[in-house]
DNA sequence: GAAATAAATGTTAAATTGACATTTAATGCA
DNA sequence: TGCATTAAATGTCAATTTAACATTTATTTC
């Protein structure tokens, strides 16, 4: 930046949160009801602006903090929306994050005195101002990254079963993938720790447990890394 | 966004441009050299602030214009870097871009006005602030574009000759490629036109050049996302 | 102990990838 | 004229990966 005679004293500058759950084996959003005008009624994604002492990524997490309760949330930055009328309460930029959560996890009360709601992915309310591009945005990001990172476990339980996992990937994706086919791929990883329990809610058979090794996937990341090869998981 | 509490009055906004090109088989990245305090005699990447009444992706190209002459870049957006206390002069959040340029047709004299200079992307500078962060950020997104999106045009002439385009994903990837491996890959894709003229500056039998077929990559691409499935081109 | 249900498993053909060496076209010089 | 030089262009084969497909297994409940 060598460039210094265009000070913008009148930007302001925000954050928006999609924020992403799964379920069931539906993807959603947590989505906020408006309670005000402009854009009275409609949905909106969780937002805030960022204070003078607090550094980017901080923003978000706070904004998170006060709607769910969490901490330690999967956040990625995925674009800056900024052009002018964006907003029509002035020039506002704004950097939307999509972050990653498990779902009831979330804190109910919170929630309701947001009037917070969860929507699946598939069928979305009508939302403010451009927040439907910014959905968009980060859905694409989140399956491109999706393909590449095991980010994915960050919506699930720490132990989840093979056909969670597999539902998940469909619910990212937008497709149907083969059970037998994606077993085959995802274990040969060798990035899922089997564990003895079973899962029987969903199964009178029960299905086996697993867990994200974190630690194998780092190996298997930095072998790729070395030879400067691209990795994909699924 | 929903919380309207904390008007940010004091944060700027800049834009910092990555810039690449590509000649013989070295991508280079334009960088200007810092002729004021602090850093002063460091380089940076060229940057501005964003004006008040211009859209966002406005900014990176007003820059550029300033600095190359040239209209009609290839742009992406990349990363916004904003932590207190990355920017001396006060609280400076920056959002940055890719640029891709056809080397060679950017204006000299405007250049030499910047102090601006191409350096191989191996062999860059001391940079100022976190505009290193900034060209690593931006790299990794240009390697991983570049593998599902045909972006990398950009940075040749519109002819160019398979051995050029060879070079330039080798360079990209930091990695040789096999040369039977890659033609036969890049051509089965149907989205390269192959020209009668040769190109003998190289060698003295002399290259086919080719175009790049943008009709036949739109086709391809549609295909894909009717499929839902990941096109990945080299 | 039979029915029901989701989980788990295996095979094969087709397509893709990776590894590898020789021939071709043109130039310039002897 | 033809020989040396140089980079471009080409092909094969084995190994790996992918896609497509149906049956068996473990458990519960009636």
């Amino acid at each position: 930046m060598t460039d210094i005679s265009y000070p913008t004293k009148d930007i302001r500058l925000a954050v928006d949160c999609i924020i992403f759950g799964f379920s069931g084996s539906e993807l959603s959003l947590l989505l906020i009801h408006r309670g005000f005008e402009p854009e009275k009624g409609l949905w909106s994604l969780m937002g805030g602006f960022v204070k003078d002492d607090e550094h980017l990524d901080e923003s978000p997490r706070r904004v998170l903090k006060s709607l769910t309760g969490l901490d330690d949330i999967y956040l990625e930055q995925v674009h800056a929306f900024g052009d002018v009328g964006r907003d029509p309460g002035g020039r506002v930029v704004s950097l939307t994050y999509f972050a990653l959560i498990r779902k009831e996890t979330e804190d109910e009360v919170l929630l309701d005195e947001h009037d917070a709601r969860w929507f699946p992915i598939t069928d979305l309310p009508e939302l403010i101002f451009d927040h439907q591009e910014m959905v968009k945005s980060a859905l694409k990001q989140l399956i491109l990254k999706t393909r590449i990172q095991p980010i994915g476990f960050n919506l699930l339980p720490e132990k989840f079963t093979l056909p969670e996992l597999q539902s998940l990937y469909e619910a990212i994706y937008g497709r149907r993938l083969d059970d037998r086919n994606f077993r085959r791929r995802i274990l040969s990883l060798g990035i899922l720790e089997k564990l003895e329990e079973k899962e029987k809610s969903n199964s009178k058979k029960g299905a086996y447990l697993f867990r994200f090794d974190k630690t194998a996937y780092d190996a298997l990341r930095e072998d790729a890394a070395k030879m400067n090869v691209f990795l994909t998981l699924f």
